[in-house]
DNA sequence: TGACGCTTGTAGCGAGTGCTACAAGACGTT
DNA sequence: AACGTCTTGTAGCACTCGCTACAAGCGTCA
């Protein structure tokens, strides 16, 4: 048993359960050892949710490459659609329930979930920036105009809005 | 003592610390009584944090009129370039604390904060409708697509991407 | 005065929290 | 065989959680 191979039963577990109310018994259950191995190899639950972001951050960039499609879309209005499309089907709710922890993680100054929500940040706006049409005029901005409206329009359908958002993807130019 | 008396330092306290980890003790002191007395006057907790959802919604769509301004914005994009100026400032970090709690409260499925969030989402929909231009060609999709704008900004800033959300913003027509 | 209902205080329950002290086993090195 | 280090189990600490049982104070009305 170490780190690494506790990392997956545990991430699954969060992804399931929420990582607001992750504690060690249960996570440890998950994982078929006890709280305190736990405690053990990450030395802290602080440690513990640290590393997990981050092995979550990066399980994120992989499934990227996977689970989205290959080819670049034919306008940004198409990329954006796309993204919200995929991650609105039920096998991302878990992905996305954690996600909206490690915002409201982020809004109460908490570090780790910081750089977890900007790595992850930056991984889809790379993502983007690749699959947006060839004859994009500007990439970089065309990206960030796609980011934000995607991220409000799931915002929006996690508050049970989602025409708002629908509306605010269609919305988009180019 | 009774409800109305006991909810604006409740929502104080919440402001404050944090939806997430406001316990019936700490919110006791924080309103002068005992967790004995909240349970008495709300019967539950649950019910206590629906009563005070229902209150911080009443609460926002008051502030939307006298905190933000009375004249109609020059464009779409001044619009939310407002909203998100006027969220950005310091006495605003309480409220979106809350809201993005609020937000993962939804992804958890839990009704009392859906029905907040719904009521908090309306209100404001309803504000930037009023706020638009006078010649928008199309006021509620115009409206829907600033809120978009408008959230997925506040969302990429309280993960420390500003400039990804600003750049959204500065996309929108209109 | 006495009975009744509304409000409040004291004290505690059982469960769960992160974390730790202590000891025993496993295992390689000398 | 003896030692020392790494790993693991048992048991428990002090604390917080939501919630409740019980009773005392309170004003009101008969």
């Amino acid at each position: 048993m170490s780190r690494e191979t506790l990392l997956p039963p545990l991430v699954a577990y969060v992804m399931q359960h929420g990582l607001a109310d992750a504690s060690l018994r249960p996570l440890a259950k998950a994982a078929g050892t006890s709280d305190r191995m736990l405690l053990y190899h990450f030395g802290t639950k602080d440690a513990l949710v640290a590393a997990l972001l981050e092995y979550l951050a990066d399980m994120f960039a992989d499934a990227l490459d996977t689970a989205f499609p290959q080819e670049r879309a034919r306008s940004r209005r198409a990329c954006a659609q796309t993204v919200y499309d995929i991650t609105g089907r039920p096998e991302f709710a878990p992905f996305l329930r954690v996600w909206w922890d490690i915002v409201a993680g982020c809004s109460n100054s908490n570090a780790a979930y910081f750089d977890a929500a900007g790595r992850i940040m930056d991984v889809l706006l790379a993502w983007v920036v690749d699959h947006l049409p060839e004859g994009d005029p500007d990439p970089q901005a065309g990206a960030r105009a796609v980011m934000t409206a995607i991220k409000g329009a799931q915002m929006l359908r996690t508050v049970g809005r989602p025409d708002v958002g629908e509306a605010g993807l269609a919305a988009l130019e180019g």
